[in-house]
RNA sequence: GCCCGGGUGGUGAAACCGGUAUACACGAAGGACUUAAAAUCCUUUGGACUUAUCCUCCGUGCGGGUUCGAGUCCCGCCCCGGGCACCA
């Protein structure tokens, strides 16, 4: 093999692009998925475009994940390392907004760009399993994933308060408010009541924090997921609650009950007041026993519409109102206690109540303090705790100590005192062990544009016959008039329409129509009256609608609508004698008696709880067009139609439709999961994407998308118009990458049973709570459906560090943006691999200092250098390698423990080594000291590697050749500086052999002359040896 | 307020289980090469005392303690970064 005898030009440029392309092209990097011996799953958190496209920290990153990954391959793991975009979400949208341009766009340009730029980091990504997060071939699964949740009811809707901008008009996730301001236009952000999805992450709080227990992730990693779960361990205690008169009294007969939860039951003895939220449901229930319930209410007004930054200004100054007229009666000591409303208390936690223990609780005693609330001391500190009885008068003392002034459990320690308490609650029955958590579910809904539709069609057809399966149907009375019957006009065939639809509909026959009478009637009427509820609906025709009137005036009875249909209400110009002329043999004596009754329409308003609707045809020639107008009615639709005449005819589409439309209008529609195999709900092409501020999501301006048959009934539907969360496509896409190629499901059980858990996640420690929760809570439940094998999704996970510039987060408005693209042009990848490595702790992350880079370019070029030099050496050899053993050894070593800096240290004393020893190195070493520089080069600068490998005349990439071997006998150096301490001071070093035995070693301590000197003729107390290190001399 | 991290030369940072503090760099100073500059190479580089590279003393945020010996362990503080924030 000829050798070049001059030095290459160090080109980065060019060896760079080679070999990527290569890399690329021969698919090096792309592992057998399904055959796999030894995967390791080499995972880093997938980027979220943004605006200047990859930022430095990314880099930073991603470079460190690759030096792993191709160690990892070295040591012949079948390393899978995979890379995608995270872009779907409010953040990519919010920057398409910010630059006024359509996020579809800005999207396909990003992706181009990011993709460009990931490619430049040289890293062994497997390009041919790349994921996006927008693209429909990966969102239809994020759809299924919903569906999943939703077959298996971890999927819901509720009212909840989100975050609003008023600014922008838009809903923000927790993470876009920045304190209380909105991150991006910095306005005050309010609460704003919506109707949203959620997912029961709640019913798998107690394992996701079991699980932690187990898992090998960094402690502080694990503190920051149990602190957000917030699992408390307490009791649940019922309070009577009685009406003041009747409290003093010991029959006092309660007419509530309170429910806390507390995780000091131990302090029960000392409750001497209760706190409710303003929200909790008591203050409603007994607002007629709440003597100064106006102010109670104000209260409450005012602490719901309280601002978060009110509250948080607020926060120390405790604020309530008590509830007066009521008492609580705290159950150990029978005492009537009480009863305040203040903010302080929470709704969402717990029960949205507490039993104040000011004495041993901070909050309640400050409260206390300003109220003037009696303060029981129930707990004696110990002796190791402080005495001091002088801060009293300011403070309270709320750790855990033993109980007095509690009668059965006096003298119990806490843990004792709790269990007793529990014991004689259950046994008591008014109370219970009961654990709490601070989790709240996971809201994923989004009134946004750029998501993943949510795959649910609303349906009220189905609503309503899930009402009539319930035996909750839609009833329907039918009320005829003046000389008809239950079956003439339109009335049976309007019977079966509305059956039809899943109704349920009563259409009686009345009495003497032809002398009607309303008492008879109203008699008649009412056990169809009884079995209609809030939800049904009365139709009355002609006479039959001021019969309607007529029975909901003396009623007691909720109903929803009401139809007055050619409604006969009572008419002042009605003209009765020639009535009377014309209708010959009709009661028309009964008749106008029975139209011209008064009726109490207070009463009426009262029992209609949605809208009455009159409709009449002008052409009608019974009945006056202006007839309505006597009417007292609240919530009134006129139809003022024409060509019906009186509504006598058998069959009335208009009015069917026009009733069936009212009906299902009042009904809540029914959530249809869209079938899966429909899937995706494709996000239809909307040019004006913008949020409106409605409340809704753009979706909802869409009617081509918005209007769809129902999957189950096939009737008219609409579409759900909310996007999923952005934390939702990323809480599964690590299932993906493994199996990119199948079409027909999201994976594949049996072969991610190879890949999972992931062997090494790497990611921002930002996302070490909501986004390693929510993924852990998803792949916990695919397990739970038998979708996976593995409970935990990530073997091991570790948080890398930022990068900063002048100690400063990196912006585009403070200027101090590095761009990689820059750096790489400069000084090459595998210099800004080297430098983002060296520049300290991985995890802790670095200041980016452009001398710091200059440094390692020179180091990179004396690599370069000192590398070929050894391809002309002629010395007469060294004899002594182990410099290599030692290298190989400390910096595998350091990779796997992520220690690059150390590696990258080791690596240039290795360099140090070989260019002092330049001159003496034989031939047969040099090939060898080279061959080790280039493996042990190759995960740290992996371009410059193979290019070293190349020269040495191998053909194939060194990323298929194993991690060089060290010898242990070699790591141990032959001699080592034994240092002798006097006192535990150094005072003197001798250069010793390895093997040297405890009685040489003190031997020579003892004889060292400057130990002499400070022993001053004494004879030493004690001499410590310490094996290969140290003799300390104690005088 | 509470809970995590972290404070080591002029700078980025090393330091295994309590055992030589400051590895590896950056910067700086001096020197070699050069007409000159860049690049490269060599030397020095925690502080004080000192003719001295010897010796001695001081030195890992501050104050104590344990130990033959403490950056490392314990107690009490200060500062910086991050998270949570009335969670009963």
């Amino acid at each position: 093999m000829k050798r070049k005898k001059t030095i290459p030009k160090y080109n980065f440029k060019k060896i760079e692009k080679k070999w990527q392309q290569k890399w690329e092209k021969e698919l090096i990097f792309s592992p057998n998925i399904k055959k796999a011996k030894k995967p390791f799953y080499n995972l880093m958190m997938f980027p979220y475009p943004s605006a200047e496209g990859l930022h430095i920290g990314g880099y930073f990153t991603f470079t460190g994940v690759d030096t792993l990954g191709r160690y990892k391959k070295m040591q012949g793991y079948d390393v899978f390392e995979p890379i995608g975009l995270d872009g779907f979400g409010i953040h990519s949208e919010n920057y398409a907004m910010k630059i006024g341009e359509h996020i579809k766009d800005v999207s396909r340009r990003t992706e181009k760009n990011f993709y460009r730029q990931l490619r430049l980091t040289g890293n062994m990504f497997d390009w041919t399993r790349t994921v996006e997060t927008y693209k429909p071939e990966y969102y239809q699964w994020t759809q299924w994933l919903f569906l999943q949740m939703f077959k298996n009811g971890l999927a819901y809707q509720k009212k909840a308060k989100v975050n609003w901008c008023p600014a922008c008009k838009t809903v923000l996730s927790d993470e876009q408010v920045i304190g209380t301001q909105c991150e991006r236009c910095e306005a005050v952000v309010e609460k704003k009541s919506l109707k949203q999805w959620f997912f029961k992450i709640t019913d798998y709080a107690e394992r996701l924090n079991k699980n932690l227990d187990w898992i090998d992730w960094p402690e502080d990693v694990k503190l920051s997921q149990r602190n957000w779960i917030g699992r408390s361990e307490g009791a649940e205690i019922k309070f009577k609650v009685q009406i003041e008169k009747l409290a003093n009294q010991p029959t006092g007969k309660s007419i509530n009950e309170l429910i806390v939860f507390t995780t000091r039951p131990d302090t029960l003895f000392g409750a001497t007041y209760m706190v409710i939220a303003p929200e909790h449901e008591l203050i409603k229930n007994l607002k007629s026993e709440i003597k100064n319930y106006s102010e109670v209410e104000k209260y409450v007004k005012k602490a719901l519409k309280k601002s978060e930054e009110e509250r948080l200004n607020e926060k120390k100054a405790k604020t309530g109102v008590e509830l007066k007229g009521i008492k609580a009666i705290n159950p150990a000591t029978n005492k009537k206690i009480p009863i305040f409303v203040a903010d302080y208390v929470l709704s969402g936690y717990g029960t949205g109540a507490i039993m104040a223990v000011p004495a041993h609780d901070e909050r309640d005693f400050e409260f206390a303090k300003k109220y003037n609330l009696p303060i029981r001391e129930v707990v004696k500190e110990e002796a190791s705790e402080t005495n001091d009885k002088q801060g009293q008068e300011e403070s309270c003392f709320s750790g855990e100590g033993i109980a007095i002034n509690s009668d059965f459990i006096n003298g119990l320690k806490a843990v004792e005192a709790k269990k007793e308490i529990i014991k004689w609650l259950r046994k008591n029955k008014i109370g219970q062990k009961k654990i709490t958590y601070k989790l709240r579910d996971w809201c994923i809904s989004r009134q946004r544009y750029w998501g993943p539709p949510i795959p649910i069609v609303w349906c009220k057809h189905c609503a309503l016959k899930q009402l009539k399966e319930s035996k909750k149907p839609v009833k329907v009375l039918i009320i005829h008039g003046f000389e008809a019957d239950g079956n003439s006009n339109w009335f049976g065939w309007l019977k079966k329409e509305l059956e039809k639809i899943g109704c349920e509909v009563y259409n009686p026959s009345l009495p003497n129509t032809l002398h009607p009478k309303s008492e008879e009637w109203r008699k008649a009427l009412q056990p169809y009256l009884k079995k209609l509820d809030e939800n049904s609906v009365i139709i009355g025709h002609s006479l039959g609608s001021k019969a309607t009137v007529d029975l909901l005036s003396a009623a007691d009875k909720k109903i929803k609508q009401v139809f007055l249909v050619a409604s006969a209400l009572g008419n002042p110009r009605r003209d009765w004698a020639k009535m009377k002329a014309e209708w010959i043999g009709s009661d028309v004596d009964a008749l106008k008696k029975f139209w011209e009754k008064k009726v109490d329409w207070k009463r009426v308003n009262e029992n209609i709880v949605g809208k009455t609707h009159i409709i009449f045809s002008e052409d009608d020639p019974h009945i006056d067009p202006e007839h309505y107008k006597i009417v007292k009615l609240e919530d009134l639709e006129i139809q003022r139609w024409s060509g019906h005449q009186h509504f006598v005819q058998f069959q009335n589409e208009k009015l069917r439709d026009y009733v069936i439309a009212r009906i299902l209008e009042e009904v809540r529609p029914l959530s249809v999961a869209v079938p899966e195999k429909e899937l995706p709900v494709k996000l239809p092409p909307m040019e004006d994407f913008l949020p409106e501020g409605t409340g809704k999501g753009p979706l909802a301006k869409n009617e081509k998308f918005v209007r769809t048959k129902c999957p189950a009934c096939g009737a008219e539907a609409e579409r759900e118009t909310d996007v999923s969360d952005a934390f939702l496509d990323s809480a599964w896409y690590f299932l993906r990458y493994p199996c990119t190629d199948l079409k027909s499901k999201p994976f594949d059980k049996t072969r991610l049973k190879n890949w999972l858990p992931v062997t090494s996640y790497i990611g921002g420690k930002e996302h070490v709570v909501l986004h390693l929760l929510y993924s852990r809570f998803v792949n916990m439940a695919l397990k739970d459906w038998n979708f996976l094998d593995n409970e935990e999704p990530y073997q091991k996970f570790v948080g890398h560090g930022l990068i900063t510039k002048d100690g400063a987060k990196m912006s585009k408005s403070k200027g101090n943006v590095i761009n990689p693209d820059e750096m790489v042009e400069k000084y090459g990848t595998d210099t800004v691999r080297l430098y983002l490595r060296f520049m300290g702790d991985f995890t802790q992350g670095g200041d980016w200092s452009d001398s710091g880079a200059e440094g390692m370019k020179r180091f990179v070029e004396r690599l370069w250098r000192t590398f070929f030099l050894l391809d002309s050496v002629s010395g007469v050899g060294v004899k002594n390698l182990s410099m290599l053993d030692k290298t190989i050894k400390s910096v595998g070593e350091d990779i796997e423990k992520l220690s690059f800096n150390t590696a990258v240290a080791r690596l240039m004393e290795l360099i140090n080594w070989i260019s002092d020893n330049l001159e003496n190195f034989n031939q047969k070493e040099a090939e060898k000291i080279q061959k080790t520089v280039a493996l042990v080069v190759a995960p740290l600068a992996p371009h410059i590697a193979e290019e070293f490998w190349l020269s040495l005349g191998n053909k194939k990439s060194i990323f298929g050749q194993a991690w060089p071997k060290y010898d242990p006998r070699k790591i141990v150096d032959e001699s080592f500086e034994l240092v002798i301490q006097v006192n535990g001071k150094v005072r003197d070093r001798f250069v010793v052999n390895k093997n040297i035995s405890e009685s040489e070693a003190t031997a020579l301590a003892l004889e060292s002359e400057k130990v002499q000197n400070h022993l001053a003729g004494k004879t030493p107390k004690k001499v410590i040896y310490i094996k290969g290190r140290l003799v300390s001399v104690v005088i």
